[in-house]
DNA sequence: CACTTGACCTGTCCGC
DNA sequence: TGCGGACAGGTCAAGT
């Protein structure tokens, strides 16, 4: 899915577009999507859009939060019907946002006309309402990991984190939200690579060197990402259908076979804990 | 306990 | 062109 960078450019989208707006209808299709109750949304206006983890928090005035995931392949599509052409007065047709289509399957329309689609290929996302009183303490928002990118979070920090988990591959303890929120497959690989840092070794051997170094390129390809508005691999999109340009300063995920740019090896792929896991096998010792 | 595997879903791509 | 298998950005629950 969407990482820490994809979400929080969806996010930052949003913050923009939907406070302050009104809900007046929400419509689902597919039960386990939508745990909540929708009377629970409709006339509440939202106040702000947050992020925790890969966790969107939406905020609203009545002490209700909605929480969204978006998993592997959810995308939230916000639709502004509210635009009009200047000179007609006609609404403007939906030219940069993909139609709502069989993913389609969580629909929120708001008091000025706009709409927010949340589609999702794989169903493996949801939304969840819970009151925001709730949200903090909730099992799923307590238990995370630091964030990355706050300034408090430092070296020292997360060198002393790394020793709590010696025995764990450090590939796997990054994808650890508990660990770590929000870096996801993509980030971790990019981070280890630049760190020369192998996949498989355990968090308890990494030297604080080591440890400083992988610290620094975490918080370095995360910026990058947010920067270049995210990773579209596959299906991410952001608030406005438009992919992201992460991609194109990826320098290992995916890449299996391809030469890297300081030895002249060939990247190779294994498999951690189920996830694809490239590394340079002479860089990442 | 800690760690691994399977499950949740649907689609694309690659080799034969 | 068809068919089977591998793989896909994430996280849980269940099993060892």
């Amino acid at each position: 899915m969407p990482e820490l960078p994809e979400v929080e450019t969806i996010r930052r989208q949003l913050d923009e577009k939907i406070s302050g707006l009104t809900i007046t209808d929400v419509n689902f299709d597919v039960e386990k999507m939508f745990k909540g109750n929708k009377k629970d949304l409709i006339g509440s206006k939202i106040k702000s859009v947050n992020r925790r983890a890969k966790l969107l928090e939406v905020n609203l005035d009545n002490k209700n939060t909605i929480l969204l995931h978006l998993k592997m392949t959810g995308q939230l599509l916000y639709n502004d019907k509210s635009s009009t052409d200047s000179y007609s007065g006609d609404p403007l047709p939906p030219l940069k946002t993909p139609i709502p289509n069989k993913s389609t399957h969580v629909t929120f329309s708001f008091d000025n006309g706009a709409v927010l689609y949340f589609n999702d290929l794989r169903k493996f996302g949801y939304v969840k309402i819970l009151p925001t009183g709730d949200v903090e303490h909730s099992r799923i928002m307590s238990e995370f990991g630091p964030e990355p990118l706050d300034p408090k979070f430092g070296e020292e920090d997360f060198y002393a984190r790394l020793q709590k988990r010696k025995g764990v591959k450090i590939k796997q303890l990054l994808l650890d939200q508990k660990f770590l929120a929000g870096v996801g497959n993509i980030y971790a690989n990019e981070s280890l690579y630049r760190a020369g840092i192998n996949p498989s070794k355990k968090a308890g051997d990494l030297g604080r060197e080591e440890s400083n170094k992988l610290f620094h390129y975490i918080k370095k390809v995360l910026e990058i990402g947010i920067k270049a508005g995210g990773a579209s691999d596959q299906t991410y999109v952001n608030a406005f259908g438009k992919k992201g340009k992460f991609m194109d300063f990826a320098k290992i995920y995916g890449k299996k076979g391809e030469i890297c740019e300081f030895c002249g090896s060939k990247f190779e792929r294994i498999a951690l804990g189920g996830r694809g896991t490239f590394f340079c096998p002479t860089c990442q010792k």
